[in-house]
DNA sequence: CCCATATACATGCATGTGCATTGAAAAGGA
DNA sequence: TCCTTTTCAATGCACATGCATGTATATGGG
């Protein structure tokens, strides 16, 4: 029952190797130099190119799809390093605001290189930018699966 | 330097988002069922479609894209939940073969339709077959790209 | 045959993660 | 206003992971 097509689930395969053989590309290209792992990157270039009056923690967890326990001790980590701080939230008593340092914004900037390049290896020496573009519209439609196209609506 | 094309960036992007929204729906789905996680199944799932006389430690290692330390502690628990049996290998003194139980076949009979509920939902509700050929078509130049096309050769 | 090196797998230790819970403040209703 | 419910975030505890290393066997050169 609601087993799914052959193709559905080979595309589910495909879709776990090459994210899996990309990221293995960038994870060995950041160690290999030295810097952070890459959720450090995706926390600071989230808080970059949000507000610069800082980023509340909820909504760095909706944007990089983590649980809540994992931004925190992530920012907690971070903080440690020096590559954010973390204030109290004034429009609300419960909440922090996250900002990025100037140290973070350096990481952040030695980082994009070696990250991009590990993406130009992995990705954009196999593929061309119309297959990219091909992959980004159907992509899109697992992640923001179109109104009333879902079952049971 | 070599840093990626916009678009190569992005279906780098939509990759990591979709593959993620498509996990959590499946473990969300695995672990609501009271079933053990994905991890599991593609061990469970590669002993039972290779050799029935038992695969090498370092064969799941390569198939399912792990390190070896990981393989050697999955391949612990599933013994010790009574899913893989785990006999010295008759032609390497080094080695192990591992060889799914009676349990771990039934075990994996018992997650698939769950499993496979889930990527329906997630994916094929939300792709046509054509679309899913795209994918596996564009995927697969990630994962095993072309003799002659990386850089360097 | 002996030795150096490579391969297969396990494991101690530090670190990271998941789950459940807690504490605190905000929001909403009577 | 008071009280209940909801939301934001931190954390104790068990478990998983990564790294480095250890142990054992195989392999290849001399």
């Amino acid at each position: 029952m609601n087993s799914p097509d052959k193709k559905i689930v080979g595309a589910w395969t495909s879709l776990v190797k090459a994210q899996s053989t990309v990221r293995c590309e960038i994870d060995a290209a950041l160690k290999k130099a030295g810097l952070p792992a890459l959720e450090w990157y995706d926390v600071l270039w989230a808080l970059e190119r949000g507000e610069k009056d800082g980023v509340r923690p909820f909504q760095l967890q909706s944007q990089l799809l983590l649980p809540q326990y994992s931004v925190s001790r992530l920012l907690d980590r971070l903080i440690g390093a020096g590559l954010v701080e973390c204030r109290n939230c004034e429009q609300d008593g419960r909440g922090q605001v996250a900002i990025i340092t100037e140290a973070g914004i350096a990481m952040r900037a030695r980082m994009w290189p070696v990250y991009g390049a590990a993406i130009q290896r992995a990705l954009g020496d196999n593929i061309t930018a119309r297959q990219a573009q091909t992959l980004i519209d159907v992509l899109e439609k697992i992640t923001a699966p179109a109104r009333g196209t879902r079952a049971g609506r």
